[in-house]
DNA sequence: AAAACTGCCAACCGCGTACAA
DNA sequence: GTTGTACGCGGTTGGCAGTTT
């Protein structure tokens, strides 16, 4: 009846694992593959849970991960996806194949959370607020992550959509945002053009259905909304991918995630960026 | 110099789903 | 069809390291 249990509770190891450990575990996959978890710690004879032994390797000996600093392209790719996809870790790592769920994950927490609460902040002080409190802590939220994304793509798509008509007055905003707290009771309902591509991010899966690592350019990665949307100035300045030609910023092709060139932007983040002047 | 505080990250926990018997 | 476990995922925590007081 049913699977055998994967390991005994009793005498399993936890905490961090040892060199020794780690050269064990690493032999026997070499030797047999990943996978079929539960015969590693019974053949190899460490005293670890298959769990572990699989967590440890996705998220550190499994070869080509990357760890260190986040690059800005990274960054971007991280805030454009979690905007998308919520907290689907394991979705948004598969897009960035070298780095593991988890790493994302720690530095969405620690990183990148906190810049989009201190953007919300500057932009908005008494709207941010509220929508952050609604929409980061509630149940509501959090169950249909999935579908209204988060807060961030909200405002995101705000500026998007203000900078493409740019000709629109502050009013036209202020009713956007009062729409966004006004679905906040109804988060499937979303214009369809805030549903952006992305085929521009589709990993490159080999005939064996691995990951391959992809090539990813900003430029690329600008075809969400429609190519419309990735907002960059002329400087360059923050990340040189986010440079782009003076003549792309028309009405086809506006700048556009003024969000996340912000985001990028240590130094607007500590001395506050200028906000548009419909504020 | 030392205590207190803060940030970071590896690892654990618990839940939902898939799947084998 | 039912049961029970493995697996995978997201949330959370513990402990170390660095910083501040």
């Amino acid at each position: 009846m049913g699977r055998p249990p994967c390991c005994e509770k009793v005498g399993i190891k936890k905490g961090p694992w040892t060199p020794e450990e780690d050269i064990v575990l690493v032999s026997y996959i070499q030797e047999h593959g990943p996978g079929n978890w539960r015969s590693v710690p019974k053949n190899t004879g460490l005293l670890r849970c298959s769990k572990s032994c699989r967590l440890r390797w996705t998220n550190y000996l499994r070869p080509g991960i990357k760890r260190g600093n986040f690059t800005p392209h990274e960054e971007g790719m991280i805030i454009h996806l979690q905007a998308l996809l919520g907290n689907k870790w394991a979705a948004i790592a598969s897009y960035l194949p070298q780095r593991t769920d988890n790493d994302i994950k720690n530095y969405w927490n620690t990183h990148l959370k906190k810049k989009i609460n201190k953007f919300q902040s500057s932009l908005y002080p008494q709207m941010a607020s509220n929508l952050t409190t609604y929409q980061l802590t509630s149940k509501n939220y959090t169950e249909n992550s999935s579908v209204y994304a988060s807060s961030a793509e909200n405002i995101s798509r705000l500026l998007e959509e203000w900078m493409r008509t740019s000709s629109k007055t502050s009013t036209a905003l202020d009713g956007e945002l009062q729409h966004i707290i006004s679905t906040k009771n109804n988060p499937t309902e979303f214009p369809s053009s805030a549903t952006p591509s992305l085929e521009c991010y589709r990993p490159q899966v080999d005939q064996e259905g691995r990951n391959m690592i992809p090539s990813y350019e900003f430029g690329s990665i600008s075809s969400f909304n429609n190519k419309n949307s990735m907002a960059c100035d002329s400087s360059g300045r923050g990340s040189e991918s986010y440079g782009i030609d003076q003549n792309q910023k028309d009405e086809k092709n506006p700048p556009l995630s003024f969000l996340e060139k912000w985001l990028l932007d240590e130094n607007a983040c500590q001395e506050g960026m200028e906000l548009p002047q419909i504020f």
